[in-house]
RNA sequence: GGGGGCAUAACUCAGUUGGUAGAGUAGUUGGCUUUUAACCAAUAAGUCCCAGGUUCAAGUCCUGGUGCCCUCACCA
């Protein structure tokens, strides 16, 4: 970036402080005048088109950034942005004073402004506000993008966001539907008597996924600290103290490699339900993604839900299906999980290595790696899969009629893993030697211990459980038919850009 | 971290065999009272990502680096 003001606009912005223009105004409305009727309250673009042909004769004040430009001299036409869509002004000088006629040629595309007039229709019909009042609310001393490509880069989509979202119309549209999708989840936890809860982001022990922590240092304490990889821990503990049902909205953070599926900090909706369990959650996640589906437009004009992804459309009207672990396995591996011998084969023809000997845990991710490898690309979804191997769930509780498995599901959808839950490990013996075992059996490189505290907790009485984490972000890409989780976060995580620090 | 690709004006992009850096949009100036990617005329704008190298000559070829994208690895 070679100038990070545009020198013609800065002449400008020069030119009008000379002629008594204020370019960044504190307010927004018309200021009183004596020979003009008070200004109209702000009116948003959509609302005027939606009912304009009722409102044509109204007077309407409107407030937005001008994208586009079309002058004839004594007149000109202005698309007018603002966050609901563009409305057409149209300023002439007849009905412009010559102060404001004159603002009128020092408007630069990008600048802010607002328009008091006349909500007409033109010769070929569209609705546009005719200007009898007109002032700068902003000077952009930066060029707009391309008007007819807009900003195209994507690396300067994720770098310049605020560019982005003003450019491209149906980028502002992705996460204004994100926002709405987080209202919706929230409307689903309210109904069923939730509380929203905030847990530490710092810990002082990581935990609640396997994953690889941030870093960082309390100066005062004098103690390192690790930004939060899951909040399951800290929720379960106030389920111990009686608040019975919690979800929380958790920014988590691993660090770990960059995907179009993986983002350093992404938002996990986690969520736990005394007196419930993963069944409980399997339909309470159902509602949730229903609710989520609707509010981020899914919505057909048969009334059905579904979302296209990646080319592949995905109905998403309730039940969804439901497959156990091991009938999954034995359909798509082509044996029986729990038969040691077919499975070594298995590993063996696709080169899987068990990473140490006599470890269930270590035996069972291999397991899992086949069903990684073979199932889950299978699972379009909207699928659950339930009943896992407890070896690899350390945080569920075993089937009391097969304790091999444990209650747990994992949601999938679009090819990706959305959702994962359990019914809530709670016995604190069984706990802790789940824990010391995986404690034991983690790679070197991977400093972690038990976490003492959370078995303490269990150890005052964990009610049975059910508890759910939900990737939104991942959910959203499906759902709002984005390809890379870098499309549905604001500012996904970059390099600085040297050139402009430097 | 491995492999592949891309990087030229504020934006979108051309740039031939190595031979003076180009267009459209945006900007500036002028013209135009119903356009909507308005139009017409003029004009300004470049560290061709960075650093080396080859060459009489490098946007172009070579080496290294940086950033981004894709892919693999990592990733409950």
């Amino acid at each position: 970036m070679a100038e990070l003001f545009h020198p013609d606009r800065l002449q400008k912005l020069e030119d009008l402080k000379a002629s008594g223009v204020n370019p960044y105004p504190a307010q927004a409305a018309f200021p009183p005048s004596a020979n003009q009727a008070e200004a109209p309250a702000r009116s948003l673009a959509a609302d005027l088109l939606a009912d304009a042909e009722n409102r044509f004769g109204e007077v309407v004040t409107i407030y937005g950034r001008v994208l586009g430009r079309r002058g004839y001299g004594k007149l000109a036409f202005l698309d007018v942005h603002d966050q609901s869509g563009k409305i057409q002004a149209c300023l002439q000088k007849d009905l412009l004073t010559a102060e404001d006629f004159a603002l009128l040629k020092q408007l630069n595309l990008g600048d802010f402004v607002a328009v008091c007039g006349t909500l007409k229709p033109t010769k070929v019909g569209e609705p546009t506000v005719f200007g009898s009042r007109f002032r700068l609310l902003t000077k952009a001393l930066e060029n707009p993008p391309e008007k007819f490509h807009g900003l195209a880069d994507t690396e300067l989509r994720a770098r310049m966001r605020y560019v982005d979202l003003f450019a491209n119309q149906e980028v502002r549209e992705v996460f204004l539907r994100r926002a709405a999708v987080l209202q919706a989840l929230r409307g689903v936890f309210l109904q069923h008597h939730y509380a929203e809860v905030d847990t530490p982001v710092l810990h002082p022990i990581y935990g609640g996924a396997n994953a690889k922590p941030f870093v960082t240092h309390h100066n005062v304490l004098d103690m390192d600290l690790f930004l939060r990889i899951a909040p399951e821990l800290y929720l379960k503990r106030l389920v111990v103290g009686g608040m019975e049902r919690v979800f929380e909205v958790a920014r988590v953070f691993r660090n770990e490699g960059l995907s179009m599926r993986h983002n350093p900090e992404f938002t996990m909706i986690e969520f736990y339900q005394a007196y419930s369990d993963v069944y409980g959650m399997m339909d309470l996640t159902e509602k949730l993604v229903v609710a989520a589906a609707e509010a981020a437009g899914c919505k057909q004009e048969d009334g059905s839900l579904s979302a296209t992804f990646r080319q592949e459309t995905f109905s998403l009207n309730p039940p969804f299906a439901r497959i156990r672990y091991a009938d999954a396995f034995a359909e798509h591996v082509g044996c029986d999980p729990s038969n040691r011998q077919a499975v070594a084969a298995k590993l063996a023809e696709n080169k899987i290595e068990v990473a140490k000997e006599n470890s269930d845990y270590a035996w069972w991710k291999a397991v899992n790696t086949l069903f990684e490898e073979f199932v889950e690309p299978q699972l379009r979804g909207p699928v659950f899969v339930y009943d896992y191997p407890a070896a690899i769930c350390p945080l569920a509780k075993p089937l009391a009629a097969d304790p091999v498995w444990a209650e747990r599901f994992e949601f999938f959808l679009g090819g990706m893993e959305l959702a994962n839950a359990f019914s809530e490990l709670n016995d604190p013996q069984m706990q802790l030697q789940k824990f010391e075992e995986q404690v034991a059996d983690k790679d070197p490189e991977s400093v972690n211990q038990v976490d003492l505290d959370y078995v303490r907790a269990l150890a005052y009485g964990l009610p049975p459980t059910g508890g759910c984490g939900i990737g939104l972000d991942r959910l959203l890409m499906v759902l709002l038919g984005q390809d890379s989780i870098r499309d549905v976060l604001l500012f996904p995580q970059l390099r600085p850009e040297s050139k402009l620090q430097a």
